[in-house]
DNA sequence: TTGGGCTTGTGAAAGAGTTCACATGATTCT
DNA sequence: AGAATCATGTGAACTCTTTCACAAGCCCAA
C-alpha cells in the first residue's frame, strides 16, 4: 500500500479555504461520532452552504484523500484534516485579561475538547491576581514575560480594554509568542511573521445593521 | 448647492467592503474626536492596512465624497458612513442566554456607545430568571416570543449551547427578528431573508494552529 | 484669471476565488 | 470478465475583488 499522496503547504491558500476545513472538520467530527462511514463532496456540501465542486477543490490542494466512486471515509478525512490544521496536538494558550469576556473565554469548555489548555490567565488587577479561576491562577500582567516562558504558551488570547490592546501585544509578541486572537476593537500593529485575528463584535453587529438598512 | 450624488444602495456590495466601511467608521470617529478636520484616502489606507484605492472605490459604490485635491472631511464622511451601515439610530438588541458568553456580552460596554441598546436578556435557569445583570431584567426564555414583540427588538444575540442554537433561532426568527449574532459554533439553518453571523471562537483558534503549523 | 499642485473618482487591467465539466479510476453487479 | 455506475480530482471558464493609472476637478497663489 502507498502512502497518501502528501504535498505539504502549498502556494499560498486562501484564507476562506482554510476557513472551510475548520468546518469540514467540525462537521466530519460530529459524523464520526454518528457512525457515518462514509461521505461524498456532494453530502458535505449540503450539511455547509457551498458545493461539491469546492469541498473538493479545498481538499486537491493538499492532496487527494478520496475514492473515486466512494468518495471519503469520513475517519481518515477528519484526521487528515485536522493534520494540516494542526489539531492533531495540544496547544498552549494563555488568556491575558480577565475581565467579563477573558473571564467567560478562559472557562469556554469547548476549547479542551478541541485541543487547547487554558495555561495561564493573567491581569493588572490587584483583587484578582492570586485568585483562581476554573482551577488556573491569576497572574500579575507585570510577569507576562516570565510566565509566558514558563508556561510554553504559544497562543495568547487578547481580551484587554482596546486602550491597553497594543502594550500587551507588544509584550506577548517580544515574549516568543506568534500567535494572538484579539477581542480589541482596534487595530494592532505587529511584525510580518506573527499572525493575528480579531474578534470583532461591534463589526460584526454593523455588518448586521448594514443588511438591515439596505436589504431587499 | 446641490445635493451629494446619492445612490442608494446599488448593485451588490461585497462583505468585505461592509466590514472596511465598519473600520473606515471607527477610525474616522477617533480621528474627529482627537480633532481632525480632513484627511486622504492615502492617509485612511495608512492607518489600516489596504490601498488607497481600494478606500476610495468601497466609497464610490455609495456616491462621491470627497473633493479633489483635498480629501474627506473626518466628520462629514464619518457621518455619511454611519448612515450607509445603519449607525446614525439606535437599535434593539437582546440577549439570549445568560452564561458565561452571555453576560459577558450584556455587560459590553461598547455597545451602548455604538447605538446598540441591550433590552432584554433571557435564560432558561430558573436561578437567574428575575435576577438582575446589569440592570436589565433576566426573563424566562420561554417568554421570549412575546418579550421580543414587547420590546420590539431587532437583532438578537445568540450566546446558547450549540444543541439548543436551532431551536431558539427558530422562535427568534418567529417572532419577526430578522438579524441573528450567534455564538453557537454549529451551522443554524434560516429562510432566506434573515440574517445571521456567526463568531466562532474556535474556528478563529484553528486558523492560527494552521498559521503556526504550516507557516515559514 | 491663469497655472501648478494635489487628490478624487472610475474605467480598464490584473489577480483571486469559485464553479464547470469531464476524464479517470474505483466498486459492484451480472 | 465486462459493463454499468458512481464520485473524485483537476484544468479551464467564469465571476468577483483588488489594484492600476489617469482624466477630471478643486484649491491656492501670483
Amino acid at each position: 500500500m502507498s502512502e497518501t499522496n502528501n504535498k505539504s503547504a502549498p502556494q499560498q491558500i486562501s484564507e476562506s479555504t482554510i476557513r472551510r476545513l475548520s468546518l469540514y472538520h467540525r462537521t466530519l467530527s460530529e459524523l464520526e461520532k454518528s457512525g457515518t462511514r462514509t461521505i461524498s463532496s456532494q453530502q458535505l456540501a449540503d450539511l455547509r452552504k457551498i458545493t461539491p465542486a469546492q469541498v473538493r477543490k479545498d481538499l486537491s490542494f493538499f492532496g487527494a484523500f478520496g475514492t473515486r466512486g466512494l468518495g471519503y471515509t469520513v475517519g481518515k478525512l477528519r484526521k487528515r484534516i485536522g493534520e494540516i490544521l494542526g489539531l492533531n496536538r495540544r496547544w498552549n494558550v494563555a488568556v491575558v485579561g480577565a475581565g467579563k469576556i477573558g473571564a467567560a473565554l478562559a472557562g469556554f469548555k469547548e476549547f479542551e475538547g478541541k485541543g487547547f489548555d487554558i495555561k495561564l490567565i493573567a491581569d493588572n488587577d490587584q483583587r484578582k491576581i492570586g485568585s483562581k479561576q476554573y482551577g488556573i491562577m491569576v497572574t500579575d500582567v507585570k510577569k507576562l514575560q516570565n510566565d509566558i516562558a514558563k508556561q510554553e504558551i504559544e497562543i495568547v488570547i487578547l481580551a484587554v480594554p482596546a486602550k491597553s490592546a497594543q502594550e500587551i501585544a507588544d509584550i506577548v509578541v517580544s515574549s516568543g509568542v506568534r500567535a494572538i486572537l484579539s477581542f480589541a476593537p482596534v487595530n494592532i500593529k505587529i511584525p510580518e511573521n506573527i499572525y493575528i485575528r480579531t474578534e470583532d463584535m461591534t463589526m460584526e453587529l454593523e455588518y448586521l445593521t448594514y443588511a438591515l438598512v439596505n436589504g431587499e
